[in-house]
DNA sequence: CAGGTTACCGGAAACGATTCCAACAATCCA
DNA sequence: TGGATTGTTGGAATCGTTTCCGGTAACCTG
């Protein structure tokens, strides 16, 4: 059997002998069509085998049902699971997603950027890897196609809804919890600076400390990366210099990795020679011996809500939105065990 | 200002005074063009702020430099390394992933495979949730264009390119080593019996037992998903029978979070109450007290092959590949800890 | 200087759909 | 009975590209 051409509508029309435009009505159930012509079209349709071209309808409709999804690297469990949450409310509403990492490069932001426009994606969620960056900017604002930001913060971006987490609130919850204890000496590995959930984090954890009169302490280490390299660094740098920390707070999972891996390193207990806590739920932090206390959220629910926002936005009905997620701490052993008072 | 039409090469040709065709040319640098004439186009271009429009030209050209990516679940860490291998080799020769979750439903991984044919995704990297189910085997067949299979086996499908991983050979490895330090009540719970990676484990696992003159145990657990609930479900069914294990091998990372989970329930610790095994690397394994043993692969190195399977596949040079990825077993205190002979 | 390349360019036909507009028949109302 | 209305249909333009085909002018060759 010979490579048969894919039939199309024209097809459809020649068999069931009516006009081509009527064959578009009765696939997208316009008003104006006879029961007559709709059943036979139908079997026409059943007899070429006919499958829609999602390509050429995109390009005369305008819109391509399909959204944008950039994120630094998908293998961040964090950002996996914005993922799935995105692409199930999307999935819903009949829109396809594409994705693309920048693996934090504010240049491949930009670049993705701009071939999600030249794709025609209805709309773009994107968790940028430099907030300050001003190609990014720029290319933001060209797209002339509803954006939802994930938590970052863009200053003049004020078309683009939001959804962000209340990073300050679960990191001032740790804080005091920490001082609760009697820590004082209290590192946090933060990531680096140019992100909002590290500069939320550090202005939580500093509030902690003002709340109580006393000065932060200069534990606060930005990394340059969120990477487990990092934070195996910046935690072996924290006991390498005279005064260690009693209590270390790693600012995401895979700094948490690489703090881990220090402490082994440095044949120190988790729990028992230093309290510490993590940010963002992971197996690892349940499982640990001893269980880690997080700041925890739902990243899935994240990826859900910044879906409906946009949706919403596509809709056109109304403005652009910012929503806060709250974050809570999970209280466990790893922060239980010691007794500084 | 009023919301501007886009600039189209047809503006372009016009503020150029050439014709639309030349200005494809210079576009595509296709060599019958002119110096003088590369330069006014350009110019012109930048004049009327020209970006191109990728869904006319897919349409036009009959490709779309975008590939489908098709998983049971892109937050599964597995999965999502797998895709940022994939992601990455394939932006490289620059086309774009979309991705779709099937949530572990057979119906769904029909849909979306029937979504990107109408799509026209110039070729598709899937892990279907069932291997045996009609509805998806015809759709592949369907699809016209070259598919990559990630560690499944689909009768029938000659046509499709394949990478695997070799889990009999890592299991053999992980159960030998079991049956060298006198264990032989030694459970693995598998996971879904449809799915290629549970069957080879299986197989390989029989195999060990076999080579001894051993007839394998009673302990082999196909469970219905790949759950964490699998997981400790099984777990804890196995331990409230007569006899239980004293080694447990856990198909998978979120089946290794319920193992977990219920021997932590059960007061059970890994590696001194029982040995524990587990499929496929995670800080989780790492960084467990006692650190797990795990049969290890390169999960990123896969998505990467599986992309340049496809671009082979695409390019047309040759028929389809399978690959076969090695496992190799990483030994840790999980199944040191215990002496049994 | 005739004939044949060569280099470059313009026009028009695709690609496969949607949508506007005009036309026609049948129905309704006065 | 005539005009307006309603319901249904076909034809053609359009979305923004790529590509084939033919034509012109300049160049070389003998």
């Amino acid at each position: 059997m010979g490579q048969q051409r894919e039939a199309t509508m024209k097809d459809v029309a020649e068999h069931a002998g009516v006009a081509l435009s009527s064959v578009s009505r009765v696939l997208n159930d316009h008003p104006d069509v006879s029961t007559q012509m709709k059943a036979d079209v139908h079997d026409a349709i059943l007899a070429v085998g006919y499958e829609p071209n999602l390509l050429a309808s995109s390009l005369r409709r305008g819109s391509t049902k399909t959204i944008g999804f950039l994120a630094s690297d998908i293998s961040n469990p964090l950002f996996a699971e914005i993922a799935l949450g995105a692409e199930r409310r999307l999935d819903d509403a009949g829109y396809t997603m594409v994705l693309a990492n920048s693996e934090g490069s504010g240049v491949r932001d930009e670049e993705m950027i701009r071939l999600f426009r030249w794709r025609r994606t209805d709309g773009l969620i994107v968790s940028v890897s430099d907030e300050k960056r001003e190609g990014t900017l720029t290319e933001l604002a060209r797209l002339g196609e509803p954006i939802v930001l994930i938590d970052r913060d863009v200053k003049g971006l004020d078309a683009a809804s939001a959804v962000a987490s209340d990073h300050a609130s679960g990191m001032r919850a740790a804080v005091d919890h920490l001082l609760d204890l009697g820590h004082s000496k209290i590192a946090l590995i933060a990531g680096p600076r140019s992100l909002r959930p590290v500069r939320e984090r550090s202005r939580g954890f500093r509030k902690s400390f003002r709340a109580r009169g006393l000065e932060p302490p200069k534990f606060l280490v930005e990394t340059g990366s969120f990477s487990a390299n990092s934070g195996e660094e910046a935690t072996l740098e924290l006991f390498s210099s005279g005064i260690p920390p009693t209590a270390i707070i790693a600012g995401g999972n895979l700094l948490l990795t690489g703090v881990l891996r220090a402490l082994r390193h440095l044949n120190l207990a988790a729990g028992s020679d230093v309290a510490l806590v993590s940010c963002d739920e992971v197996p690892l932090a349940e499982l640990h011996t001893p269980p880690i206390t997080v700041i925890e959220r739902d990243a899935v629910r994240m990826g859900e809500l910044a879906a409906e926002l946009l949706l919403e936005r596509m809709g056109n009905d109304g403005a652009a939105r910012r929503i806060l997620l709250p974050t809570s701490l999970v209280i466990r052993d790893s922060t239980r065990l010691m007794t500084l008072k």
